[in-house]
DNA sequence: GTCTATAATCGGATAGAC
DNA sequence: GTCTATCCGATTATAGAC
């Protein structure tokens, strides 16, 4: 019935490849990396996944998917209040990239290497999560909390949470929701 | 004499190679696209360089002159005022990244690529700018033009200004000046 | 400095037994 | 569902002639 495989071993799987992509990157992840990874030999692996790209396809889905989940219970419970909802989006951002880990990661930075048909099937996913981010600036915007075109604001905002991947160290100081915090004061004309 | 090997040869392929490290990224770019956009074959490549890494290192190392050069000419123009450096520098980063195009852009993105003894020798040129950069925001922190911590800060703004480069179109209504434009403008606590 | 030719290795993917 | 064995194209890099 399901066009999709959804398995709870592939899930399984496909969490083990998420993390190779990013310690290595996609390309530099071979597939027999990913089996010893996984436990089986590398011929094996394609009993599971028809090549290599629709590894990284199940990895981007689930982590759009996990993305888009997770920020729209944040911003369920603060539906009123602007600034609440704005700063539990940068706090679902950066759950979703480093506590959940991996998946969105790959999504974010890997997102080129899919080849054009599984780019469009999936964008509809990263559309929606946009959609759900400009939505939130806009109240923000609209309140005053803060300034500028909707566009590069969320843009900008998404780049400076994005970046963290690059340079933050979750075992530091500092918590992701530190940082969320953080970033929303550094843009609000309070 | 030198250590570095600075023929105008040598740069203009530098200079075609980065093209190509930021249209396919450079896992993917093979030393045979590399000869056929310099016009040579694949084996009179490594008369140039000593192997592919070392033309990694050449383009990065070109990239972080170039992103240093810049900024440095940037701010001397404005020294006294915080406001107008805060902007000329985030000008000056993307103005690197999309006038004089390719070479810094790969400086950011394929860093992680460099093997440890080439990071080692070029990190001094990436905490040069980046000493740059937090000198430019802890005067206007001090001017109360922004807000943060001076390390936060300065990593928001460079992810913000990094991240332009995944979906920025130049050849669209907006110039980079205008970019950075709105990003100060958004931080700005006026 | 560039060429041709090729070595040596590694990559994704398949076939067929169990 | 996993294994072994293997195909075969692609890749980096070298050797030696011109």
């Amino acid at each position: 019935m399901n066009v999709i495989n959804t398995s709870v071993r592939r899930k399984e799987l496909t969490r083990l490849a998420a993390q190779l992509f990013v310690q290595e990157g996609f390309d530099r992840t071979t597939v027999r990396m990913l089996a010893q990874e996984m436990g089986i030999k590398s011929g094996s692996l394609f009993h599971h996944f028809k090549d290599k790209q629709e590894i990284l396809a199940a990895v981007i889905e689930e982590g759009m998917q996990n993305a888009l989940t997770i920020a729209r219970q944040s911003i369920e419970h603060c539906s009123s209040d602007p600034e609440a909802r704005l700063r539990a989006m940068a706090r679902a951002h950066l759950e979703t990239l480093f506590t959940d880990r991996n998946a969105h990661v790959v999504a974010l930075f890997e997102w080129r290497r899919l080849d054009p048909v599984a780019s469009a099937h999936l964008s509809h996913l990263r559309d929606a999560y946009e959609a759900l981010w400009v939505q939130v600036i806009d109240d923000a915007l609209e309140a005053q909390l803060i300034r500028g075109d909707r566009f590069l604001v969320s843009r900008f905002i998404l780049g400076a949470l994005n970046w963290t991947v690059r340079w933050y160290d979750p075992s530091g100081p500092r918590t992701p929701d530190d940082l969320a915090d953080e970033l929303v004061a550094m843009i609000m004309a309070h």
